[in-house]
DNA sequence: GACGGGAGAAACATCCGAGGTCTGCGTTGA
DNA sequence: TCAACGCAGACCTCGGATGTTTCTCCCGTC
């Protein structure tokens, strides 16, 4: 095994062992280097692999810091990974967003508090007339993320976020544009939103599925008649 | 930006755009480096990182290679973040593994095919009288991981694997600690075995839900009590 | 005494060049 | 025909030199 992917390990295990806490911060390069018997340039090539997963924390001019470790952070890094499936495999990604979110949105309507559903109603009334899709993106995952922050555990909402990279929603979100189909699709969020307010948790669900179920349906279709 | 991050996205740029696919080889090290406008210091830390989460496998004396980049590959290095997380976080992750097994499982009930179905069964019968705690963690891997390679979704099967992860432990705990809970799990295996021969999605899905809840309980409680 | 600027130290960022090791493949000899 | 040899190509590891950023402490001014 090379020395850079034992020294990943050791870091790593250092970490899951406690002997370095979420904040801490590490020895610096060289005295590390020396104590994990490498030289600076491969323990650097360890350091920025753990950077990527959000791992670790580099800031120039003070230090290597080990970053909360909070499933939140840990996840998103997963919003990399997911940019790099083509179409053929994004189908089994919404397959797989058509299970989570609807039941964090059932969770979300029994959890929300009357404040973050009033915070909900601002976000779906935030749109212009004839909003760009740029707006439409943003909003559309503000507005998800609300209800997954709602269902009250972290990792589901960090998945269910990382689920449908940007670059995916904004591409769907200019199709529906170009069908006229935002209207539809506004509607369904207001349904859900609904739901939520109404603590209902079985209508929320199911409003959530047909809602991504929509969305499934003619990503199929459109990808179908591309291919 | 640091130079080596802005060699990561170009990289995986070459990859989102096509101009590096699935299986290709990457210039060497020196040709690519003065490409990008880099030293071959800063690009190595760049490849590495990419390394790490599967996106690029470096062969020593040969080349280094965009992998297949099939979901599943990628999403096992997810398996590398949750490692990171304490027990304090297990029980979300658990909580989101109640909601993906049982759907899994459903679909398995539908989809898996008598040959599929016949080596479930030959898994669960293939423990011995008193098994060791290491095999039966391990057949109960295999035979969730079955199921979910049986929802014919490779997504959500390499995410319910990487789920895991975290609770592998806890299962062990299980075993050692409460004798009683083997014979019971190895009932409820049983269970969802029949539910998906005879395929009967919804009572598969339930006995999926009874399983995970049942792991879910007692870890909660131990791990109340031992707080 | 409080505030602000500047010097210096600490730590990471980047680059370079040299030597080592491993792999693939063509060559050679039996 | 086939197996062993050897070479070239590519990655591995190292150590040092130099640039850049950040933090801290000291000092002069108000």
């Amino acid at each position: 095994m090379p020395v850079t992917d034992e020294a990943i390990d050791k870091i790593k295990g250092m970490i899951i062992s406690g002997e370095l806490a979420p904040g801490d911060r590490l020895p610096k390069e060289a005295d590390l280097a020396s104590r994990l018997g490498l030289s600076r340039s491969s323990l650097r090539e360890a350091v920025k692999a753990l950077c990527l997963i959000r791992v670790l924390d580099v800031r120039q001019g003070d230090g290597t810091y080990v970053t909360s470790l909070e499933p939140k952070l840990l996840l998103d890094a997963m919003t990399f990974v997911v940019d790099f499936h083509r179409d053929d495999t994004v189908l089994e990604f919404l397959a797989v967003r058509r299970i989570l979110e609807p039941a964090a949105t059932a969770l979300a309507a029994q959890r929300m508090t009357e404040a973050d559903i009033a915070e909900l109603a601002t976000l779906l009334e935030g749109l212009d007339e004839s909003p760009t899709v740029e707006a439409l993106v943003a909003n559309d995952l503000e507005f998800h993320r609300r209800i997954a922050l709602g269902s009250g555990n972290s990792v589901l909402c960090s998945l269910i976020d990382s689920l449908s990279g940007p670059t995916t929603r904004a591409r769907i979100w200019r199709g529906l544009t170009q069908e006229g189909a935002v209207a539809k699709t506004r509607e369904q969020h207001r349904a859900i939103y609904e739901a939520i307010a109404a603590h209902e948790p079985e209508l929320a669900r199911s409003w959530a599925t047909v809602h991504v179920a929509g969305v499934e349906q003619w990503l199929r279709k459109t990808l179908g008649s591309a291919s």
